[in-house]
DNA sequence: GTAATGCGTTACGCTCCATAACGCTCTTTA
DNA sequence: TAAAGAGCGTTATGGAGCGTAACGCATTAC
């Protein structure tokens, strides 16, 4: 193996650093070409010129356009789960019903910011590619569910937890889960366009409120 | 102009006919490779090929691979929109809870059925096309949703009408059909491949008849 | 200081898209 | 029935991108 001296920051040789810097470009590159083009027309070719690259450079860091968006998909899961995390954390731990709620806009939000992001993970997948052996789409439900999940834990833990539509709290869960879902991929898409913003925030509130109801999260007590 | 001689069944010449016929042949072809390879991936090469073609003799039909794909994009709507009206129509036109689930469940059978068509329309758009002028993918949410709005119509005619839970029925009707749809797409896209069919089934309808509450449509008597 | 590794370049072959130019077949019309 | 023309498919051609190969420069290791 060849030498790994000069490790100074993070156990990281300076060249490791600079291909991870390199790596992040490209990414970042790449990202920005499919919010104009879509993931479907993205050209090695394009992501090296807007970088000032040559195309051939490319593959010493990304075996081919599939590994690209491979990568591209995790950092996005990456992303989405640390926006989950951050916006429910800006809540009290003891308003569960406001962390709920802020879950549920952290999501919304989430994707109105990385369009293409969100389309990675939760656009049309390609049968081939894009659920290689059932893996990352599946792994990222579950770490998008883990955050709700942990709501429906901590709330049941305190006794407060209402009564779910379906017995199994996990199933509810992901009921919960398809009615933000369906929201915030059809406003992401342009079906909601007739909406103002105004009317759309109205909604969604709603909406995130029967998908607290659905996951047995909110009392029910503003029905008598 | 040439002649419009020999124009027996529909007021359509032979030619036009055979003409129409390889339309339809190409479309399918496509739909086909669309099912296989996904529709980013979509060569007209492969389509020519796979109809014992060469590649220039479709440019005698479509102009290029977005005309195809705007062509089968339509057809998509047609397609979905015939189902439900089909799906729907299987049930008494007095049974209006019952017409309204089976028009989820038609919206939900179509998706598995068609799922090249399903992630035609409500896949990942692309940036520059997919949503040309705000044109067709409006339509088709307003098409699909035009079948619950009847629903909603009829019932409310009849005095049947429970309380939404936005005073706007449009609106109502909007936050239903984000309930069903996320379920949809979610298990479509494979995230529920968790889940055993009959469960699937059970929560399917848990759900839809949580969309029919948010539109107001089943009486609020299931909740004493 | 020398050898080796990493990284970027140019050069190449392959495939596909899209157009152009050509020929066959069927339809139209006198 | 014969000639003219439109429609449709073919082969031929140019251009672009992908992916590999071969080469050169900088950095790092010994």
């Amino acid at each position: 193996m060849a030498g790994e001296s000069n490790e100074v920051s993070g156990g990281l040789s300076r060249r490791e650093r600079v291909r991870a810097g390199t790596v992040e470009e490209i990414k970042h590159a790449a990202l920005g070409l499919i919010g104009e083009h879509g993931s479907a027309n993205l050209r090695f070719t394009d992501i090296a010129r807007s970088m000032g690259m040559t195309p051939p450079a490319l593959y010493r860091y990304f075996a081919d356009r599939d590994e690209l968006l491979t990568a591209l998909v995790a950092d996005s899961y990456d992303s989405l789960s640390g926006a989950l995390t951050a916006t429910r954390d800006t809540v009290s731990p003891d308003d569960l019903d406001g962390r709920f709620l802020a879950t549920c806009t952290g999501y919304r939000t989430w994707a109105q910011r990385n369009p293409e992001r969100f389309a990675l993970i939760f656009g049309s997948p390609v049968p081939g590619y894009a659920a290689p052996v059932e893996g990352p789409t599946a792994v990222a439900g579950r770490r998008a569910m883990e955050h709700v999940a942990e709501l429906v834990a901590d709330t049941a833990e305190r006794g407060r937890l209402g009564s779910p539509l379906v017995p199994d709290a996990e199933e509810a869960i992901l009921l919960a889960w398809a009615t933000v879902h369906g929201f915030v991929i059809l406003e992401a898409y342009g079906h909601f366009d007739s909406l103002d913003q105004e009317a759309r925030d109205r909604l969604f509130t709603v909406q995130a409120g029967l998908a607290a109801r659905t996951a047995g999260l909110a009392p029910p007590a503003d029905r008598p």
